[in-house]
RNA sequence: GCCCCCAUCGUCUAGUGGACUAGGACGCAGCCCUUUCAAGGCUACGACCGGGGUUCGAAUCCCCGUGGGGGCACCA
C-alpha cells in the first residue's frame, strides 16, 4: 500500500516555556511524516511582538531536538518553503490580505481599540454575545483608501458570510456545522502590519504545503474561520485534526499556572527543560504523552520506531485527557531498563557531576546493573549511587544500630564482620558473601540485623543498592575503612 | 449568557450492532521471591453517566437530559 507522504508542522509560539502539549502534537507529526515518507516542519508563530519572550524559540528548538523530533524544516534548518519564522513572512500575509480585500472576502477597519472595548461593554451589558459590530463592513472602498492614505492606522477584518452555515470537517469528530450568524468578522492583519493567527497560520499551511493541521482543540471555537479564510482564496483544505487537551491531575480544567507549582513541588512538570531536569527521559516522556489520546489495544510500551509503524490518525482520541504523573514515572522507569549499559551510563554521568560527584567511567559502568531497576528517573542515580563516588560516607550513627539490638551488640556484629572481610584475599561477592552468612548462623542474629549494619557502614544509608556487589565496587581498602569507622562510631555511643 | 466539543474501571484506553462473563496499562491491595529498596511473577478489586427510542439483539446507532471541557481579543 502506497501511502502520499505527509507534510506536518509543529507550530508554537515562542511565549513561555515549551510544554508538553507541543510535545505531543510534536511526537504526532513527527510520526505521521515518518510513516509516510513525508516531512516534520518547525515553524515559529511570533506575529505577537508583545507576547514574544527572548529565548523561548531556542528553548522550542532544544526541547524538539533533545525528544529526538528533528525536524526537516525550520528556522535554524531552513527550508524550500522558508522563512520559517512569520515576523520574516510580513510581505507575504500583506499580499494575501490584500488579495482577499480585492475579492470582497476582507475589508480594511479603522474602528479604535477603545471604541471596540465599549461596543463589547455594551453588548456585555445587554447579555448579547460580544462580537464586532460591522461598522466598517460597508465602508464605501474610495473613502478607505483615501483614510490609508491619509495614514489613519487600519486592521483588516475577514468578511464572514451573515446567513447559512459553515460546515468544517475534522478528521476525529466529521463534519462541524456552524451557523454563520455567530461568526464573527476576525482582525485578520493588525495595525502593525502582522497578521493574526488566523491569517498567518492559514497561508503559511498553504504555503508550505501541509498536508495534516494537527492542534489543540482549543482552535475549534476558529475552525469555521479558518475554512472559511482557506475557501475565500480557493485553497485544497489540509486535513485537519483537533487533539484532546490534558486536563490536570485531578481531571477539573486544564493545567493552570498553581497546578503546575504543585507539580513541581511533587518533581513533576509539564514544561520540556524541567522534565529533563528532573531526570525524565525522552523516550518516557514520549511514550507516556503519546499514550494520552491515542488508543493503542496492548503492548502499550513502544520506542518511537515502533510508534513510527503502529501510528495511525484513526485511533487518535476525541475526549480530555487527564494528567497522571504516575504513568510517567512507568513508562520513564520501564525505558530505563531498556537501556543499554553503556547508553544508561551516559546519560547518567551528567546528573552525578551535577552533585559535583567525580565519575570514574570504569566504577559508573560497574553500578549500572546494580541501581538500573532501581530507578524512575535518571537523578534517581544520587539517592541510590553516590556513595560509589566519594571518599567516605557519614552514616547517623542510628542507622548503625541494627533492629532490636544496641551499640554494643551493634559494634560486635561490626567486628566480626570486618574480621571477615579482613580475611578475604579479594573482595568479590562470591568471596565475601559465604562467611557472612555463616557468621550469620552461628551468632544467632538474622541476616537482617548483620547485612544491615554493614550496609550502613558502607554505603551510608539504610537503603541501597545490594550489598556485597556494592561492596565489590567500592573495593576492598575503602569497605574495610568504612567499616572500621562505623565500628569506631558504635563504640563511642 | 451564547456557541462548539466530549462522555467505558480512580486515571489512560480497547471496543465501529451479536465473539462482552466488557480486554489491556498505570495506580491500589494481597501473596511469592528477598540482607534494604527496587525489579520480576501470581492473584484480587475495579467501568459502559441517566432516560427514552431504533433493532430479534446496543457499550456500540438516534433523541433528550445531566456532567465535564474548550471558545467567544488588533493572543496564539
Amino acid at each position: 500500500m502506497s501511502v502520499k507522504p505527509a507534510r506536518t508542522r509543529i507550530a508554537p509560539s515562542p511565549t513561555g516555556h515549551m510544554h508538553l502539549g507541543t510535545a505531543r502534537v510534536a511526537l504526532y507529526d513527527y510520526l505521521l511524516a515518518k510513516q509516510t515518507g513525508g516531512q516534520f516542519v518547525l515553524r515559529i508563530e511570533d506575529t505577537d511582538i508583545k507576547r514574544t519572550v527572548p529565548g523561548a524559540e531556542q528553548e522550542i528548538m532544544d526541547g524538539l531536538r533533545w525528544l529526538g523530533l528533528e525536524y526537516d524544516e525550520g528556522p535554524d534548518v531552513g527550508g524550500p518553503y522558508g522563512p520559517y519564522r512569520q515576523t520574516e513572512r510580513r510581505e507575504i500575509y500583506q499580499s494575501h490580505a490584500k488579495i482577499l480585500v480585492d475579492k470582497g472576502h476582507a475589508y480594511p477597519c479603522f474602528c479604535t481599540p477603545e471604541r471596540l472595548d465599549k461596543v463589547r461593554q455594551e453588548q456585555m451589558k445587554r447579555k448579547e454575545n460580544p462580537h464586532y459590530d460591522g461598522t466598517c463592513r460597508n465602508l464605501d472602498p474610495d473613502e478607505a483608501a483615501k483614510r490609508i492614505a491619509n495614514g489613519e492606522p487600519y486592521t483588516i477584518r475577514f468578511k464572514m458570510p451573515k446567513e447559512g452555515v459553515t460546515v468544517a470537517h475534522d478528521h476525529l469528530r466529521g463534519d462541524i456545522t456552524t451557523e454563520n450568524k455567530q461568526l464573527n468578522d476576525q482582525v485578520i492583519l493588525k495595525t502593525d502590519g502582522l497578521p493574526t493567527y488566523h491569517l498567518a497560520a492559514i497561508v503559511d499551511d498553504h504555503e508550505m504545503r501541509i498536508t495534516h493541521v494537527m492542534r489543540g482543540s482549543e482552535w475549534l471555537g476558529t475552525f469555521p474561520l479558518h475554512v472559511n479564510i482557506v475557501r475565500a482564496f480557493g485553497w485544497d483544505e489540509p486535513v485537519w485534526i483537533h487533539l484532546s487537551v490534558f486536563l490536570k491531575p485531578s481531571g477539573k480544567g486544564k493545567m493552570s499556572k498553581r497546578e503546575a507549582a504543585q507539580a513541581m513541588k511533587d518533581g513533576y512538570s509539564i514544561f520540556i527543560k524541567d522534565m529533563q531536569d528532573l531526570g525524565f527521559i525522552p523516550e518516557g516522556v514520549l511514550n507516556w504523552s503519546a499514550l494520552m489520546g491515542w488508543g493503542v489495544a496492548e503492548d502499550d510500551v513502544m520506542t518511537v520506531a515502533q510508534m513510527v509503524d503502529r501510528f495511525s490518525i484513526d485511533s487518535l482520541t476525541p475526549s480530555p485527557a487527564a494528567i497522571n504523573f504516575q504513568r510517567l514515572d512507568h513508562f520513564n522507569a520501564t525505558h530505563i531498563r531498556l537501556m543499554t549499559t553503556e547508553d544508561l551510563a551516559a546519560r547518567l554521568k551528567p546528573y552525578f557531576t551535577r552533585e559535583g560527584l567525580a565519575v570514574k567511567d570504569d566504577v559508573l559502568i560497574k553500578i549500572i546493573p546494580l541501581i538500573r531497576e532501581r530507578l524512575t528517573t535518571l537523578d534517581d542515580c544520587i539517592s541510590f549511587g553516590a556513595f560509589f563516588f566519594k571518599d567516605d560516607v557519614s552514616p547517623a550513627p542510628e542507622d548503625l544500630i541494627a533492629k532490636g539490638l544496641d551499640a554494643k551488640q551493634s559494634a560486635e556484629i561490626a567486628r566480626r564482620a570486618y574480621e571477615i572481610l579482613a580475611a578475604q584475599s579479594d573482595i568479590s561477592h562470591e568471596r565475601c558473601e559465604p562467611p557472612l552468612r555463616a557468621y550469620v548462623e552461628e551468632s544467632g542474629f538474622n541476616a537482617g540485623q548483620v547485612f544491615g549494619i554493614l550496609r550502613v557502614a558502607t554505603t551510608g544509608q539504610k537503603v541501597s543498592p545490594p550489598l556485597f556487589e556494592s561492596m565489590e565496587v567500592i573495593g576492598r581498602d575503602v569497605s574495610l575503612r568504612r567499616v572500621q569507622k562505623a565500628i569506631e562510631i558504635l563504640e563511642t555511643m
